[in-house]
Formats: C-alpha cells, structure tokens, sequence
DNA sequence: TATATAGAGGACAAATTTATCTTTTAATAA
DNA sequence: TTATTAAAAGATAAATTTGTCCTCTATATA
C-alpha cells in the first residue's frame, strides 16, 4: 500500500468536506462518513487530526461539523503529510538506515525519481480541482 | 512505506542469500539476521515463505540452509510479489474500489504511470545485478 | 544407529493500525 | 439559563503486523 487505509480514509473525507464547504455547508462525521464508505468514529479521529493540522477546520454544536476555510487552498501533499508523514517521499524502499544519495541501495538511483514524481502529483494536485471532477459526477468517493 | 517491513527484510535477505550461495555456500538464519540486522526468528520465516514461493531453496541438517539454485534468475518482483502480493502495483491510491481505467479517482491518471514503472523497475533489477553491487562493497544491508 | 545440526511449524506475545463506545466540551438556539 | 447539537477526547477493543520461543522433522555424519 502506498497509503495508509486511514491516509485514504483522510484524503476521501477531505474531498468531501470540501465539497459540502463549496454548498455553503458544513458536514457532520455521520454524513460525511456515510458518503464515502468509511467506519463513522474512525472518521471523525482522523478528521480530528487533519483540524489539529490546519488542513480544514472544524465547529462544534448545532450546525457545526467540518468544513474548510476557501481563503487558503489544500493540496493533497497536505493531507498526506498531515497522516502519514513523509517517509513514503524520504524512507529507503529496502528499509536500509545507511541509504542515502552518498551511498546508495542499489535501487536508490531508480526510485528515487519515483519518489519524486509522486511527490510532485501529490504538490500539485489541489482539493479544489478533486472536488470539480467530483461534482461532475466523474467518481464516487466509495 | 512502499514495502512492508516483512518485504524489506526479504530482499535484504535474499540479496545475502544470493551472495553466499555465489560462493558456494549456503546461509543460516542466524548468519543472514545478523549480516541484514533484523530479527532472526522473524526472519526465518519470512525465508520459509519465500522457499514455499520457489523464490528459494531451503535444506535442513548440518551443512544446511538457505540458498539460490543458480540456474533460476530471482527479480525483485518475485520476492514483492511473494511476501506484499501485487495490490501496490493494482490498488487504488485512495482506497476506492470503484476506481478502474473506466471510471478512474481523480488521481488514477496522474499515478497509474508511477505503478507500472515501479513495477518495470522491479521487474528488470534481478538479484544477481544487486549482489554483483554488494561484493564491490558499493553498501551494506543494514 | 545415534547424535548433532538446522530449517519447518505452531503457539504465543508485543506493537501498531484500525475501529468502537462513552464522556466531556463548546456552541447554538429556544 | 437550559436543552440540544456536534466535535473533542479518552478508554477500550479488534485486527494486523512484527517479533519470540519451543517442539518437530529431516538430514548429514560419525
């Protein structure tokens, strides 16, 4: 897996969120996990997590729920980092403490490009852009 | 993580594996968890498992132990494919299960390209090109 | 045949990830 | 102020991955 389930749970409800924001709406754990096939309370820790690290925001008690702010955008290198860290972009893919660009694994020279293509997807794919394809019925979010 | 931690071990292994039995001797797991760093009985196993793969060759008693029938080439692929399986290679990034060429995620496009390279990389680096760099002293499995 | 060697396999345990449930806190509105 | 709503937070549990230990089986060799 390059994501971890609760990664892809978080970039699926970010999407979501982003969308009922777009409406003027803010979404509760329960619509928002209805929506893309996820364990309700789960969710919520980790939408949770995304508001402790300002990539959406939250307000509680009626007419509360998450949503984000649309001043500032989310790429989805945010969503990423925010759960998962880094260590997908940084990490030796055989697990080797002494690879580096210095001395490499003997995959290093091949991977590493890898590594940064992907980087560069997740840098430049925006929330907003998900959410259009979304709104034009393009995929489901389960 | 791209790999699982299992996996890692595995090719780190296979690689010592490779390089003993290149000179004519066979490996036991005491002697390769020490050379990979990594738990040996844990270890153990995950050489049966790739031995009940065909990945490679196992003999008990004295003089006993892991090595690589010289006359079938190991890739990498197969010690990915025989410890993750291939869902790195075929699952969706955001986890949907509707995601297909047909009805793509948003990010299908962009990361499809980055799995079939990963996997042609995987699939072209054979152990016997790794080791070759292991006896230049080029790095260490650990 | 007896003994020592080394992997195979099973049971078990620790750690991490994923998931659930309950209580608390904050906010809105009546 | 009170009741209601919904996220925050904490406790607990299930599942998976990682790691350990002990016994069994196969093999070599004396």
């Amino acid at each position: 897996m390059l994501l971890s389930k609760s990664c892809e749970y978080a970039i699926r409800a970010a999407v979501y969120v982003a969308y009922t924001s777009n409406l003027g709406k803010r979404a509760g754990i329960i619509e928002i996990a209805e929506a893309i096939g996820s364990p309700m309370h789960f969710t919520g820790k980790i939408l949770q997590a995304l508001s402790r690290k300002q990539v959406l925001s939250s307000a509680k008690g009626p007419n509360g729920g998450f949503y984000i702010d649309d001043r500032h955008s989310v790429f989805l290198i945010d969503i990423v980092r925010a759960i998962d860290g880094d260590e997908l972009f940084t990490a030796c893919v055989m697990g080797l403490k002494s690879c580096s660009d210095a001395g490499p694994c003997p995959l290093h020279d091949q991977i590493k490009p890898l590594k940064s293509q992907l980087l560069a997807e997740f840098s430049r794919k925006s929330l907003n852009e998900m959410v259009k394809e979304y709104e034009q019925n393009r995929y489901f979010l389960k």
